[in-house]
DNA sequence: TGCAAAATAGCACGGTCGTTCTTTTATTCC
DNA sequence: GGAATAAAAGAACGACCGTGCTATTTTGCA
């Protein structure tokens, strides 16, 4: 019944369908760009049949549910978050490094989304007293990236690259105060600045919480996380 | 043309008009009630209506268009959150003990907002993107209580409370971080002890900041800030 | 108490919404 | 190529939206 059941080879009677998963892929696309600008609820068929060229029961029809069509933005979303910022951070060795890895990937995406927006902060806010799939999904995705940040903080402590008497949950519910700022005082208030702030703040978690008085255990770096562009 | 222009006594021939403005501010009272669970967009006549046990044009003429109605309150929110977070912050000492009274005022009303929601919040997701006078009146109303907040902020440093090389905005920052991470987490993600962490996240910046080693210039306090309840 | 003006109600409009049903077109496999 | 099936279009539905217009009621002062 849900959208994730994707019988790739065979129909019901042995047919390969291919079309339909592709232009609902497009389908998909299009309504990702729209709901992160204007959210989740703002999300109309008829708009996005407008924006697909395509009929809205035309639309319609590959999701059989505005709410199904909701969850399967989210996925996306998640899908692509995850190709973005988690994976790639899984290549730097376990502790601090992949810890500053996952941050300067979340930070330079939530840089992106100054523009476009992000649908996990826009939808916890249309979402954060309805109950419902569409509620379960969002929370159910921010609460897996948010439990892989926490191990990544985890391991940091335990190789020692933060101090033992860390609070592992205190490091991650500063860090996500820094990006919420970020999105909410550069996206909203527009005040310049932002992200350079975001990264400082990092940095004196880092400095706090880090095992040496400079927040940089091992190697000699300067103290801006270095990798990202910015 | 506005709302702000309220001829308390006289109007253009003298009489003085009372019952309307009476349930105006019912109105907006009821709007508000209902613009912070579902937002300033979900905000709609009808459901306005219904409520006040009005009809829907009864209500309408107060305002002349939704967008006025959207704007009477974020007024009145606006001028709620200086009634219960800023004023009282004023009868503390300039420096420290304002900006932590300040602090623990807008912990308390987060607090609360955590069933009730924070316009502030919503309303910056919802016209993030959107220009016209109800992001306007959004934003000028959020960049008051920053401003204030910052005077603070600046106020403590430069009374010797925070050190000398602090800066301000970078404080404003993560401060605005633990108010936002405090909502998401508590409000949409549901995770139990998010009021401590955004408390111990505050101690955390004054240890960082403050001009001695505790971050309580003067007096001999513990470190959870004391007047809060939670 | 009566009269003017303000406050509220009633009704209708054009529009958009999500959804359903039916019909047409496009695709896939024999 | 033709038959079977999937994909898309078309039209209509009931509901709600903001708003304008015209009555009706209520209010406040003489």
């Amino acid at each position: 019944m849900t959208v994730s059941e994707l019988p790739l080879k065979p129909a019901r009677d042995g047919r390969a369908l291919q079309k339909g998963q592709q232009t609902k892929a497009a389908i998909v696309d299009a309504a990702l760009g729209l709901a992160t600008q204007i959210g989740l609820e703002g999300l109309s068929i008829g708009a996005l049949a407008e924006v697909t060229r395509m009929s809205k029961s035309g639309v319609f029809a590959h999701f059989g549910s505005r709410e199904e069509l909701q969850i399967s933005v989210i996925r996306e979303y998640h899908s692509r978050f995850e190709q973005e910022v988690f994976y790639p951070a899984l290549s730097e060795p376990r502790g601090l490094p992949r810890l500053r890895a996952m941050f300067a990937n979340w930070m330079q995406r939530t840089s992106v989304e100054i523009d476009s927006g992000c649908l996990y902060i826009s939808g916890a806010v249309e979402f954060d007293d309805r109950a419902g799939l569409v509620r379960d999904a969002l929370a159910s995705s921010v609460l897996t990236w948010l439990a892989a940040l926490r191990r990544a903080i985890q391991n940091a402590r335990e190789l020692g690259h933060l101090r033992a008497e860390v609070n592992d949950e205190q490091v991650l519910f500063e860090i996500h105060g820094l990006i919420l700022a970020l999105h909410y005082e550069a996206r909203f208030l527009k005040t310049p600045g932002s992200i350079a702030r975001a990264h400082a703040g990092f940095d004196n978690i880092l400095r706090r919480y880090g095992s040496d008085a400079t927040g940089q255990p091992r190697t000699g770096r300067p103290h801006k996380t270095p990798p990202l562009k910015e």
